[in-house]
DNA sequence: TTCCCCATGTTTGCATTGCTAACATATTTT
DNA sequence: AAAATATGTTAGCAATGCAAACATGGGGAA
């Protein structure tokens, strides 16, 4: 798993070979298969642990600010593309790519913990009861939007700018603007 | 090309082979060599067409409303949307997927043109002389919102959700709240 | 018309990849 | 002590991306 996420890192997992990592790692090629399935399997496995670090993170950044606030909420945001940045490859895995990892509940039950975290944010943020409708639809709304953002970010659409962005400011003033009336 | 979009569409980008849209297309594995580079250059060439065909698509909606409103901005939102659903695999070659694609020239052109139409519309409505600072991060906030909400959407992620969304309704709205003030 | 070139294609070959099968060995369980 | 399990290895297969050498047919120059 060392290996993989090494590679997926540095190759982009797309370009991520099992032999290659085998070899990074000292092993056959046959050895992985003792304990994965397959391919997927492998990159699957990286992907969830990274999902399970990305949500003990955001537990401790939530923790660190008045609950239910821009504050808090703005911090998940920015937070999320942080991760985007600085662990390319295993965010495309945990948060792209789900092509291939279709109906791996294991994977949506992780997902669910993550979004779980932003959902109790909006629902104090819009002193609800329960999360119902109007918080899942301004807590998705939310996510799409540092989604996109670390989507295009990380594919270099960027270059299709002409002028620079200030990506923190944007990610609060969009917060507020998107949990407005 | 035709094939290729064809495999494209039916087992993804990443699972597209050569070989196997030669054999569809009725040639030898090596023919494609003399038209492209390589895979690459093959799966390009089908993302730049299709970025084409959308930005076409973009001025025909934006035509249909008057220029510069909630409208004519939501419906290219929409649009987006649309695209990424009719036509899921040459969507994420176009506007995802730019590990391999990196600094192409013609590509980000391409992307310059079509994101123009947002920024274009955006400027009006923001009633300013040019595409400055302010004009583009709204139209980049745009983009943000449904790219994110797009790939969510094809890469199934929507599963983490409790309650429906009403997609088109959202774009609206969020279109709105994001052009506030 | 004749000739040559060039665009396009083919066959063959090669290294790499994902994965399986048969076999070895060590460690834990009974 | 014996058996079962966990983990590894080597060897092999089919498929892939791509390159090299070889065909060929049609259009412009002579």
């Amino acid at each position: 798993m060392e290996a993989t996420r090494t590679l997926v890192e540095t190759k982009g997992p797309d370009k991520f070979s099992v032999s290659e990592a085998c070899r990074l790692a000292g092993v056959s090629t046959a050895a992985p298969y003792r304990h994965f399935g397959d391919k997927t399997d492998m990159l699957l496995a990286v992907a969830m642990d990274g999902m399970e670090r990305q949500r003990m993170q955001m537990e401790a950044v939530v923790a660190q600010h008045p609950r239910g606030t821009i504050d808090s909420i703005a911090a998940l945001g920015e937070l999320y593309i942080q991760f985007a940045q600085r662990e390319e490859g295993v965010f495309r895995l945990a948060f792209g790519l789900t092509r291939d990892h279709e109906d791996r509940a294991d994977m949506t039950e992780c997902g669910q913990r993550c979004f779980g975290v932003v959902v109790e944010e909006v629902r104090r943020y819009l002193n609800r009861p329960a999360p119902d409708g109007p918080v899942m639809e301004r807590a998705f709304s939310l996510w799409t939007l540092v989604h996109g953002m670390s989507f295009l970010m990380i594919d270099q659409k960027l270059g299709v700018m002409t002028t620079p962005l200030d990506i923190p400011t944007l990610v609060r003033e969009n917060t507020i603007r998107l949990l407005a009336r």
